[in-house]
DNA sequence: AACCTTCTGTTCAATTTTGAACAGACGTGC
DNA sequence: GCACGTCTGTTCAAAATTGAACAGAAGGTT
């Protein structure tokens, strides 16, 4: 929300060119980087594409914890004890992420400023859209929500220019991310196109005069 | 959850002493420490006592947050630019909090390895204990979540030795804690107490029996 | 073509949650 | 004592949400 993600991306390059030792893996769509439940030893950075937090519960529903941009970092919780991931991520488009080894990323903490300074921004910064999730979660209806996460996705898509993510999208994984199940994403999506705010044939749209729905 | 508390209260008396000049405010139960809206130009940290974290929604809702123990930082966004607050902070029982201007934290951050090292720790921590609401909330009824409110607060009074904060919540703030209605705080209240999972009269007290309903 | 899989459209009963109301309990301060 | 405010106990109709089912559409595979 509210663009301080090009900030983000900015020290995102700058953030590369720190790292000695460039391990790079590239990922397609689709593939896991980690899995919930095992071990969590390396901070990842994504130099480049989109990646998908999720997390199942005990009961084995899913949620989508957040969509990662580039310049965001992943498996951060390494730094602080964690021995195993409770996310999965997936990269949602083909991306490459670089791979820093835990001891090394703590090293570069402590001797580069640059480097905490660019993690800090970035921890404030994925802290604050947690937070915002967490808000919209208590005050908004399903429909709000659904219609707040189709424009974020939209949006994301403009500012790439790719509007990729957006056919990628499920209704089944809409239902994830927003919170609910499939029958209310349904109920709504039917709605918002009705209305006029969204379209779909093939390919989905999505007007921002859906934001009218958030205000009030 | 999960205790890495202790760590974060070790890690914060550190902190203190890496401080130069120290403005320290003590506040009464119920004081503000800042309003959601108002400028943001100062880090805050928590010496000593409680303080709870809100936000209110246009509509007038609100929302509990956060409780913030001893050791964490308070108002850390403007670090990250933002300049009004969009929370507010309360303090819940008498604390000590050092006030530190913004441009000092920046330059504490890079002048001191181990300050960023204690900001890094703190936000990791945070940023786990946020996404663990926000999962909270995706995948659990009211029920378990208050369950697991109740549990934290109680599990925080052993802690400390003092029930005392148990004393203060209203169902009003657990509603609030909770993400729901006071309707609905009330009706499991009284659920759990026939169950013999809590008990009150004038002083709430929480069984670990309790546990039991987070299972499944 | 026939098969399979994945996604959507649609329906509906059952459950959960809201929002509001009203009465009683308790404490504080006048 | 009395008024006032805050908190709890309780009720209830209205609204939102779930969870499941079934059928059709679209695409890929053999």
């Amino acid at each position: 929300m509210k663009s301080r993600d090009a900030q983000t991306i900015v020290a995102g390059n700058a953030f590369l060119s720190l790292v000695p030792s460039k391990k790079i893996v590239k990922y397609r769509p689709d593939e896991a980087i980690f899995s919930q439940g095992a071990a969590c030893t390396e901070v990842n950075y994504i130099e480049e594409g989109l990646v998908k937090l999720t997390t199942v519960s005990n009961c084995g529903r899913g949620a989508v914890l957040g969509i990662l941009d580039r310049g965001s970092f992943l498996g951060e919780e390494c730094l602080s004890g964690e021995t195993h991931h409770q996310t999965s991520a997936v990269a949602l488009v083909p991306s490459s992420i670089a791979v820093i080894k835990r001891r090394t990323m703590v090293r570069l903490i402590e001797q580069d400023r640059s480097v905490a300074t660019q993690l800090i921004e970035f921890l404030l910064h994925r802290n604050r859209r947690i937070e915002e999730d967490l808000i919209d979660r208590v005050f908004n209806s399903s429909e709000k929500r659904l219609a707040r996460t189709l424009l974020l996705l939209s949006e994301h898509g403009r500012r790439t220019g790719s509007p990729y993510i957006l056919e990628r999208v499920s209704q089944d994984t809409l239902a994830d991310m927003v919170g609910t199940t499939r029958s209310r994403v349904n109920f709504f999506m039917n709605k918002f196109r009705k209305l006029g705010f969204i379209r779909y044939n093939g390919g989905l749209k999505v007007y921002s005069s859906l934001r009218t729905l958030l205000q009030e």
